[in-house]
DNA sequence: TACCTATCGGTTTTT
DNA sequence: CCGATAGGTA
C-alpha cells in the first residue's frame, strides 16, 4: 500500500503512528475517517497485528460496515475478524459471553425506547406517583442522564433524595432497575454500563480484553458519554495503544449524555498523547468551508482549526425564504428539478435535511404528489409499528421467558379473553409462588376468581408459548415465526378487522417473516437473540440505501459522518432550528449552532437554506423568524431567493409581494411561479406510467405547477403535479 | 371484556 | 391538526 498516494502527510503520519495514545483532532471533512480506515489497514498488513486485537468502535453500524469493507480492499479477510462495532453492539457482544457473572442470563432482553418507558410506567405506579406530578417521559430522560453517568440508584437517593421531583424520581429508579433485572432485561445504557460492572467485579475477564485489545480506535470520539469513556479508559489502560478521532465542533448528543470534555480532556489523561491536527478538507467548496468556520465561531470554549480546500469557490448558499411549509417544499421540488435539468445531478446525491422528523411531512407530500421518489430515514420505524413489535414481543417471550413487558404486551393480542384485571391476578400468583408470568400462565386452575373459559385461554397461550420455547432450538427462525402466526391466528386477527390500515399490517407481517428468513441466509447458525439484537440495535441510517436512486431525507442528527453534493436545510427558523427547547437551555444554543455545522459541512457542491414565514403548527398557523444561524453567514456567501427578508410583515399586510426593485441588489433575486408548461384540459384523456388511462377531472395552478386531479380507470381519483406526473394525453 | 368517542396536549435530536 | 388515552357503553 502506497500511502502517500492515498493520503496528505499528517494524515500519513497518524497511520503510521504505531504504539501510544493518538488524537487525531480535526475539522469537518478533513479525511479522519479515511485516516482510522488505513490505519487499520496499515496495522493487519503492514505491522501483521492479529485482527483478534484491534478494537474499532464506530458511531452507527453502518460506519463499522462501511469501514470495514474499505479496509477489506487494502488488508484482505483479516479484517473480518476485527472486533468493529458500535459501543451498544459491543457490549451486547461481551454480555453474551457472560452474562451469568452478573447475575443474567445470555439470553436476555435488549429494551428499547418504548418498552423502557412501559416498563417505567409501571414503575411508577408502583412508587405511588402519578402520571400527573410527573410526565414518564421526563422521568426516563432524568434516569438516562443518571445512568450515562453511572450515578447508581443508592447515590441518586443519597444526592437528591430530599427534592421533591428528583427524590420522586430516586424511588422511581430503584424499583426500575430492580424490575429490570428480574425481567432478565437491559436497557440501552445498561449495555455500557454492564460489561463495566463485569470488568470492575471480574478482574480476570478484564485482564482478557485488555490483553486481547492491544490497538484501540474510536471514531466520532466527541460524542462519548461517562459510560463509554470509563469502558474505553479501562480496557485501554494497559497498552494505551488508543486512536481517537473527533472534532469538538462536531459534538451534537448531549441529549444522551454525550460530554465533549472527553475529548478536550484527552491530552491530560494521557499526557505523552500524540495529537494531530488535519487542516485541509477535501470535501466542501470554499465557499460552503467558510461559511461553516463562521457560524461555528460564534460559540466559545472550542479549539480553533484553520481548514482551507483546494476545491473550488464554487456557487453560493441560496437562502430561500418561502411564505409556509408547503411553499418550503415546492421551492425544494423547484430546485431539485433545476438540479436534474442544468446539472444533470442525481438524485441519490441529493439530500434533504431539518431539525426534526415532523418537518418531514410536508416536504414528503410535495414530494409524493410530484413522483419524486425519496428514502426517510428516521420517523417511523418499520421495527416500530404495532404489528411487528408485537410479532417481535412473542419472540422475545419464547427467548426470554422472564421479559415481562413483552409478556403483558402480546398476553390479549389478538384478543383472547385475558384482560388486565386477569393479568393481575396472574401476576399476584406468579409473586406469592417466585415463578415466572408465564409459568403462572400454565397454573390458573390453582387460582381463584379467573372464569373457567379465561382459564383455558390462558393455558393455551401457555402451552403455545412453552412449546415453542422448549423446541426452538430445534427450528428454523422462519418456521419459529410460522408456528406464532398459525398459533396465534396473528394474520386472520388482522384479516377480520374492518380498518383499511389492516391489510398494510398484514403485509408488513409478511415483510417481518421474509426478514427473518433473509437474517437466517445470511447467518448460517443465527440464533433467535441473535436476531432481536440485531433487531434492537439497528439504527436508522444503517437501512439507508445510499445507491438507490432517489434522494434522502434525515434528521441533521442522522446526517453526521455522511456527506452529499446537494444539501437542502429545511426549517432554518428560530425555534425551529434553533429548537424552542434549546433557546432557554444552558449551553443549548452552543449545541444547535454545532449541529448547523454538521448540516452544512455535509454539503460538497451546493448548499441550500430554507426558512418560512409562518407555519402550521397544531392546526393554527403560527409566524416565525429567520434562524439566527442564517445571520450568522456573512452575505458574500449567500445568494437570496423568495420573499425578501425582513419587511414580510409589512409585505404580508399590504399585499404588495412584487415589484419592490430587490431585484436591484445583487444578492436578491425575486422568485415566483413561472407557470409550468400547460397543454391539458379538464375532460382529456391521459395515460400515466403506473396508473394507466384516466381522464382528467380538475386543473388548479400550484406554485408554478399545476395540480391535475385525474379519474383513472383502474386506480380511482388521484391528484397528480403536471411537471412530474409525466402525463401524456391520449 | 371489547370497542367507541370525548378530551387533552404537543417527544427535538437516538443507540 | 393528530394521536394517545380515559371513561363510558354494549
Ligand atoms: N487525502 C485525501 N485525498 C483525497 N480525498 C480525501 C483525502 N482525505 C479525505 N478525503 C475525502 O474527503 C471526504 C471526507 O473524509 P472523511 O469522511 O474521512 O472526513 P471526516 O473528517 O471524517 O469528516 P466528518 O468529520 O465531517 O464526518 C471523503 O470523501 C474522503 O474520501
Amino acid at each position: 500500500m502506497e500511502l502517500r498516494e492515498l493520503l496528505n502527510e499528517e494524515q500519513v503520519q497518524a497511520v503510521m503512528h504505531k504504539e501510544g495514545p493518538l488524537l487525531i483532532l480535526a475539522g469537518a471533512g478533513s479525511g479522519k475517517t479515511r485516516v482510522i480506515t488505513y490505519r487499520l489497514a496499515w496495522l493487519l498488513s503492514e505491522h501483521n497485528v492479529s485482527p483478534e486485537n484491534i478494537l474499532c468502535v464506530t458511531f452507527t453500524n453502518k460506519a463499522a460496515q462501511e469501514m470495514k469493507s474499505r479496509a477489506r480492499k487494502v488488508a484482505g479477510k483479516k479484517v473480518d475478524k476485527v472486533w468493529m462495532s458500535t459501543f451498544h453492539s459491543f457490549g451486547v457482544r461481551v454480555l453474551r459471553l457472560h452474562a451469568e457473572l452478573l447475575g443474567y442470563d445470555k439470553n436476555f432482553t435488549i429494551y428499547d425506547q418504548e418498552d423502557r418507558e412501559r416498563l417505567l410506567k409501571e414503575c411508577m405506579h408502583d412508587a405511588k406517583v402519578s402520571d400527573k406530578e410527573m410526565k414518564v417521559y421526563d422521568c426516563m430522560r432524568y434516569i438516562q442522564d443518571a445512568k450515562n453517568s453511572l450515578i447508581t440508584p443508592a447515590e441518586y437517593m443519597n444526592d437528591y433524595g430530599t427534592e421533591y421531583e428528583k427524590g420522586m424520581v430516586a424511588r422511581i429508579y430503584e424499583i426500575y432497575e430492580k424490575r429490570l433485572k428480574r425481567n432478565n432485561s437491559m436497557d440501552f445504557d445498561d449495555l455500557i454500563w454492564k460489561p463495566l460492572d463485569l470488568f470492575n467485579n471480574n478482574p480476570a475477564v478484564l485482564e482478557k480484553y485488555r490483553e486481547q485489545f492491544q490497538y484501540i480506535m474510536i471514531d466520532e470520539y466527541q460524542d462519548i458519554n461517562h459510560a463509554q469513556y470509563m469502558l474505553i479508559s479501562m480496557m485501554a489502560s494497559k497498552y494505551k495503544n488508543i486512536c481517537v478521532v473527533g472534532d469538538d465542533d462536531q459534538s451534537i448528543y448531549r441529549f444522551r449524555g454525550a460530554d465533549i470534555t472527553n475529548i478536550l480532556n484527552f491530552e491530560e489523561d494521557y499526557p505523552d498523547a500524540k495529537v494531530i491536527r488535519l487542516e485541509r478538507n477535501y470535501r466542501s467548496t470554499q465557499t460552503i468551508l467558510k461559511a461553516a468556520h463562521k457560524v461555528i465561531q460564534n460559540n466559545s470554549d472550542r479549539k480553533e482549526k484553520e481548514m482551507w480546500t483546494d476545491n473550488d469557490k464554487g456557487e453560493k448558499i441560496i437562502f430561500y425564504y418561502v411564505d409556509d411549509e408547503v411553499m418550503e417544499g415546492e421551492a425544494i421540488l423547484n430546485e431539485i428539478d433545476k438540479l436534474m435539468r442544468l446539472h444533470g445531478a442525481d438524485l441519490k446525491d441529493i439530500a434533504i435535511f431539518y431539525r426534526t422528523n415532523a418537518q418531514s411531512r410536508s416536504i414528503e407530500d410535495r414530494l409524493r404528489r410530484a413522483g419524486l421518489p425519496y428514502k426517510l430515514v428516521g420517523g417511523f420505524s418499520f421495527y416500530g409499528r404495532m404489528e411487528i413489535k408485537d410479532m417481535l414481543s412473542y419472540m422475545r417471550i419464547i427467548a426470554n421467558p422472564r421479559d415481562v413487558i413483552s409478556f403483558k404486551r402480546i398476553v390479549n393480542v389478538p384478543p383472547r379473553g385475558i384482560s388486565d384485571t386477569t393479568v393481575e391476578k396472574v401476576e399476584q400468583f406468579a409473586f406469592q409462588n417466585d415463578i415466572t408470568l408465564l409459568e403462572a400462565l400454565g397454573r390458573t386452575q390453582e387460582t381463584e376468581n379467573i372464569k373457567p373459559m379465561v382459564k383455558q385461554s390462558c393455558s393455551q397461550l401457555h402451552a403455545l408459548l412453552t412449546g415453542l420455547a422448549i423446541n426452538r432450538n430445534n427450528m428454523k427462525l422462519r418456521d419459529l415465526m410460522a408456528e406464532i402466526l398459525t398459533g396465534t391466528g396473528y394474520i386472520s386477527f388482522w384479516e377480520n378487522d374492518q380498518n383499511p390500515k389492516a391489510k398494510e399490517r398484514i403485509e408488513n407481517v409478511k415483510e417481518l417473516v421474509s426478514a427473518v428468513a433473509e437474517f437466517e441466509e445470511e447467518k448460517k447458525d443465527a440464533t433467535l437473540e441473535d436476531f432481536l439484537s440485531q433487531v434492537a440495535l439497528i439504527s436508522e441510517v444503517d437501512k439507508l440505501d445510499e445507491n438507490a436512486d432517489a434522494v434522502t431525507l434525515m434528521t441533521i442528527h442522522s446526517a453526521k459522518g455522511l456527506e452529499f453534493d446537494n444539501v437542502f436545510i429545511a426549517g432554518m427558523d428560530e425555534k425551529i432550528f434553533p429548537h424552542k427547547n434549546c433557546i432557554e437551555e444552558e449551553g443549548g444554543i452552543e449545541e444547535e449552532r454545532r449541529l448547523a455545522y454538521v448540516g452544512i459541512t455535509r454539503a460538497r457542491k451546493r448548499l441550500y437554506l430554507l426558512s418560512a414565514i409562518s407555519r402550521r403548527q397544531f392546526g393554527a398557523r403560527t409566524l416565525g423568524a429567520i434562524s439566527r444561524f442564517i445571520n450568522e453567514i456573512p452575505e458574500e456567501y449567500l445568494h437570496h431567493k423568495g420573499r425578501p427578508p425582513a419587511k414580510q410583515l409589512d409585505e404580508k399586510l399590504s399585499g404588495a409581494v412584487h415589484d419592490m426593485g430587490i431585484d436591484a441588489q445583487p444578492n436578491y433575486e425575486a422568485t415566483d411561479a413561472e407557470p409550468a408548461v400547460m397543454q391539458l384540459e379538464p375532460g382529456d384523456k391521459v395515460s400515466h406510467i403506473k396508473m394507466g388511462e384516466g381522464i382528467i377531472t380538475k386543473i388548479e395552478p400550484y406554485g408554478d405547477d399545476y395540480r391535475i386531479t385525474v379519474m383513472f380507470k383502474k386506480n380511482g381519483r388521484k391528484e397528480l403535479s403536471a411537471k412530474y406526473a409525466g402525463l401524456a394525453k391520449i
